[in-house]
RNA sequence: GGAGAGAUGGCCGAGUUGGCUGAAGGCGGUCGCCUGCUAAGCGAUUAUACGGUGUCAAGCUGUAUCAUGGGUUCGAAUCCCAUUCUCUCCGCCA
């Protein structure tokens, strides 16, 4: 969330960003007036406190000498009963000011393009050539259920829509997805690998921006109060350091991290119905960073890159796409998408998404750092991107490396994690 | 799931006949002193949040915080209730 200070004196900057964002900007009036009535209500609740403080003293001192402190106890009886009223005020207030605080999203960096929609996003560079295959390429769905390594059909009737089977070779090729991708971030790019939980509770969810705002997208479990399954691993990855105070020397942070991802797509009826690209449940290897504020875009670029390195490696061609201020995630400041090209479609999809939340999250979660061992505690900047999408990159490679005759050839770099295997051979 | 024990400051650990205890003591950290040398010793200091004041700089000041939330009381780390978590034993189990 933002800091209330910044809301107060900066209110009308902190409005034009929600405007930026199609988002309510009524909220920042809303909040600018409880804050005020909180402060008021503060002053007058603390004064009678430290009355309330003092006269207890006074009887304590009077009974150890003695004397009777009846009247005074009487007296004190009558502002503690005024206290209560004002405090039980003070807390209504004080959640009204939470609840408007954790609805106002993060406002978006200064160079992030002005615009209603993902239409007003910038395309900042290509890499890789698309393949003029000279025959028409099938869709991955088509291409893996006619391979037998993508069961859709018997996963709809197993669990239901947006579920998919991989099976074989195809299960084989998620699975040396992860590992690849896991090795190339821990061992070429410094990233420490978690393993997290794939439950978070709902601190963890509010921590990270999902909740309040968000909660249909997501899949509650019943039973356990507050128990949610991970929409992604930035959920207990990021909570990992939540209520901590860190060292300045041990930043920045990196950790990497494997996760089933769980969905409910709620708002997206109708989209991405068939194949791999919007399931319900979906892997992927994710990036975490915790910075300090003066190196976090920095951190960003360098992030982004480590995501575009495993698509390099692929060899799969792909773009980077400044998002807009109308298409910007609640929680970021700046977000750049990778889109990988699949050929099926004839256009870019989003394959990995890579944001810096500022102190954004790190206000919600609570992660701080010293610069030095006395310095007041400051709040981490944190990132996190996919490092990349499994299903998705699954998804590319059955189309980007599809053959006339249905086979798929493993992409060079992949092939290690293959047992050696170079196709998955058409039936 | 059953029975029991516990949750105090960066850490360890006092404090449960309610009253200068934001909290003894120790360790660790920081600063200074001293010592003929990376040992030891001496002194000082050592939380966070939210208000007020202030050149929203230092400082000063108020309030709150001894797992969390309520309650009793003039006053609670200390009493009562609920919740969460941790540990031990039993049961179950990959």
């Amino acid at each position: 969330m933002l800091d209330a200070r910044r809301i107060r004196t900066d209110a009308g900057m902190v409005k034009n960003s929600l405007l930026d964002r199609n988002a309510d900007s009524g909220l920042v009036d809303k909040f600018l007036a409880a804050d005020e009535k909180r402060r008021k209500n503060l002053a007058v609740s603390e004064e009678k406190k430290g009355l309330r403080n003092k006269a207890s003293a006074n009887v304590a001192r009077m009974k150890k000498a003695g004397e009777d402190a009846a009247v005074i106890m009487e007296q004190t009886r009558a502002l503690g009963d005024e206290i209560k009223v004002l405090d039980d005020e003070l807390r209504d207030i004080e959640e009204e000011i939470q609840f408007i605080l954790l609805h106002i999203p993060n406002v978006p960096h200064e160079t992030v393009p002005v615009g209603k929609d993902e239409g007003a996003n910038e395309e900042i560079r290509r890499w890789g050539e698309p393949r003029e295959p000279g025959f028409l390429v099938k869709p991955h769905w088509e291409a893996g259920e006619a391979l037998g390594v993508l069961d859709f059909e018997r996963a709809s009737k197993v669990t239901g829509a947006r579920f998919t089977f991989y099976r074989g070779l195809g299960a084989r090729l998620e699975r040396a997805l992860i590992a690849f991708m896991l090795d190339l971030h821990t061992l070429k790019h410094g990233y420490e690998e978690l393993i997290p939980p794939f439950i978070v509770n709902q601190h963890s969810m509010t921590g990270t921006g999902q909740l309040p705002k968000f909660a249909e997208d997501s899949y509650r479990l019943e039973g356990s109060e507050g128990y949610y399954l991970v929409p992604t691993a930035e959920v207990p990855v990021t909570n990992f350091y939540r209520e901590e105070i860190l060292d300045a020397q041990r930043l920045p942070i990196y950790h990497c991290a494997y996760t089933p991802c769980f969905r409910s797509e709620a708002g997206a009826a109708g989209r991405d119905t068939r194949g791999l690209i919007r399931q319900h449940q979906f892997n992927k290897v994710e990036l975490v960073k915790f910075a300090l504020p003066e190196n976090s875009y920095d951190e960003l670029e360098a992030l982004t890159a480590n995501a575009e390195e495993v698509l390099k490696q692929l060899e799969l061609p792909y773009r980077v796409v400044t998002l807009s201020t109308g298409d910007l995630g609640f929680s970021s400041a700046k977000t750049y998408d990778l889109e990988v090209w699949l050929p099926s479609a004839g256009m870019y999809r989003e394959i990995s998404s890579c944001s810096n939340f500022e102190d954004y999250q790190a206000r919600r979660a609570n992660i701080r750092f010293r610069r030095e061992p006395k310095a007041k505690p400051e709040f981490v900047h944190t990132l996190n991107g996919s490092g990349v999408a499994i299903g998705r990159t699954t998804a590319a490679i059955l189309e980007n490396y599809q053959n006339a005759d249905g086979s798929v050839t493993i992409p060079a770099a992949l092939r290690p994690y293959m047992g050696g295997i170079d196709t998955i051979p058409a039936i």
